[in-house]
Parts: structure tokens; C-alpha cells; sequence
DNA sequence: TATTGTTATACTCTATAACTATA
DNA sequence: TATAGTTATAGAGTATAACAATA
């Protein structure tokens, strides 16, 4: 388990992988002119499809009049649209729209480049260490919640 | 290296962990109403004591601009003070007060605590791994950037 | 002329509360 | 009466530009 120095070292990794991971993405979605809030929407309606914004506003763990502000940036730059919900007039579907899409699979993309980047050539063993390492961690915050 | 599966699988631990720490991060600091921001001020006025706020800026990769407000609400706060520049009158000094050394002295305890939380009774093997892997995958971003 | 920190302005993410339209 | 989404308002973090005081 390492002695504290060690893992005062080993904690000091972890936070350094966090802020690393942040300045990547958000230089990233800069290029696009994305940011963080209107990028993780942008994921749900990929994994979900036409979503009413109650849905996002649930799936983000975010307040309503937050999707709205979201949304409104992503209809603008033109990578989603609102539609009609056919059987609620209340509601509204946020899609995305080809442009919208076009940009999900390109941040797909990076992502793929972004393992490669991460585990290209990295030994079997290490990696497996790594992934049952990483996996204990994560678990044992999750406990902590 | 894994296959194509296992590689996402680990970078989804990866961004999970991101998350999580994050969401531990930020609901500890709610409970000493403080912020992201603020916080990392006061670590590097702890790490370095009394500082320009220039100096801020620059340690922060920020804009001063920023680092007024931030240095504002922590003045407020009653965890920093400003006083004058011995030799340049142009410039403030930042230092901690009494209260200020208080809080962050806390923060070192909860994030001794969060190290016990993350480590404790890990295998030697398992801890040795691990730093091996996050040392490796850190150095790797680090690389490409 | 260059530097320190400020005021002015603006954008993003986030929140609560009040309100409209609809269920 | 309850729900979906909006307007209104607010606060944090961040930025650029213009400016005052000082070097």
C-alpha cells in the first residue's frame, strides 16, 4: 500500500491525470467551438436519440432552465434542433441535426485517437494491472458517496 | 495493451474517476463555502506565502482580472488579506489570515484522509502497479500536448 | 515606456423563483 | 393540480480592453 510519501506521490498522479484530462478536452472542444455543458448534451441525444429537455435536464443532473441556456447555444451553432413532441404540447425533442452529428462522430473519433494515445504499445500485464488498479479506486469512492 | 473493448472500458474508468473526484472535490469545498477557484488560490498562497497577485496570475495561468475577483471573494471570505508591497507600490500582497491558515490546514487533513480512502490495504503489488500505470499514461498526455 | 491592478463589459455554467401553456 | 419549458434574477469562473497609479 505504500508508505504515505508514496502515496501522497500516487495521489498527486491522480490529480494531476484530472487536470490534465481537463485541459485536453477543453482545448479540444475549443477547436469546435464546444464547451463542456453543451458537449455532454450533445452525448446524451447521441446515446438516447429525440430527447425532451426534461429528459436532459434528468440525464445531466441539472436544473431545467440550465437545458434551456444549453440548448439554445447548441440551436444556435445549429447542431441541434427543437421539434414538436407529437403528443405532448407542452414538451419539446431536441435532435441533433446532420451538423450535430457530423460533430458527435468526429469527438468520437478523438476519443478512439485519445485511447490510442493512453495504451498504444503499453505491456498486457501493465495494463491489466492498471485497469484492476483503476477499478479498485473508483469503486472505493463510490463507496465513500 | 487490451483489445478495442477492454481499451474504452479503461478509458471510461479513467473519465469516471475524472468525474468522481471532481463531484467529491467540489461537495467538500461547498461545506467551507468555497469554490474551485478560490481554493487553488489558497494553495499556492500556502505553498509559497505571501504573493503578488501578478504573481497569482501567472502561478494560476489566469488573468489578473480574474485573480481580483478571486482574491476578492476570499477577502471577504476573511481567509486572505491584502496589504501593500514593501518596495513597489504598485503591487499588493496576498497572504493568508489566521482563518485562512485554518481552512487550508483542514483541506491537507481531508485530503490525508482521502489518500487513506484510495490506498489503504491496497496490496503492495497492486499500489506498485498502479503508480507504474498512472505515472506512465500521465506521461504520455503530457507528451502529446 | 512597461507593469500592477482596477473598472467596464461579456460569455458560460449553474441555481431558484415566478409564470405560461398544456395535461 | 401537476408538468414542460420559459422569463427574470443571481453568483461563480473566465476573458479582453481601457485606464490609473507607479516603476
Amino acid at each position: 500500500m505504500g508508505d504515505q510519501v508514496e502515496r501522497e506521490r500516487a495521489l498527486g498522479l491522480v490529480l494531476e491525470l484530472v487536470v490534465l484530462l481537463e485541459q485536453d478536452m477543453s482545448k479540444r472542444l475549443e477547436q469546435d467551438h464546444l464547451s463542456s455543458g453543451r458537449t455532454a448534451v450533445l452525448w446524451v441525444i447521441r446515446e438516447r436519440g429525440p430527447i425532451t429537455q426534461r429528459e436532459l435536464a434528468e440525464a445531466r443532473n441539472v436544473t431545467p432552465r440550465n437545458i434551456t441556456g444549453l440548448v439554445d447555444g447548441l440551436e444556435t451553432a445549429g447542431l441541434v434542433r427543437r421539434t414538436p413532441h407529437p403528443t405532448d404540447r407542452r414538451a419539446t425533442l431536441v435532435e441533433l441535426t446532420a451538423a450535430g452529428t457530423a460533430v458527435v462522430e468526429r469527438l468520437e473519433q478523438e476519443q478512439r485517437e485519445f485511447t490510442d494515445l493512453l495504451f498504444d504499445g503499453m505491456p498486457e500485464a501493465q495494463f491489466e494491472s492498471l485497469t484492476q488498479g483503476l477499478d479498485e479506486i473508483v469503486r472505493r469512492i463510490k463507496g465513500a458517496l
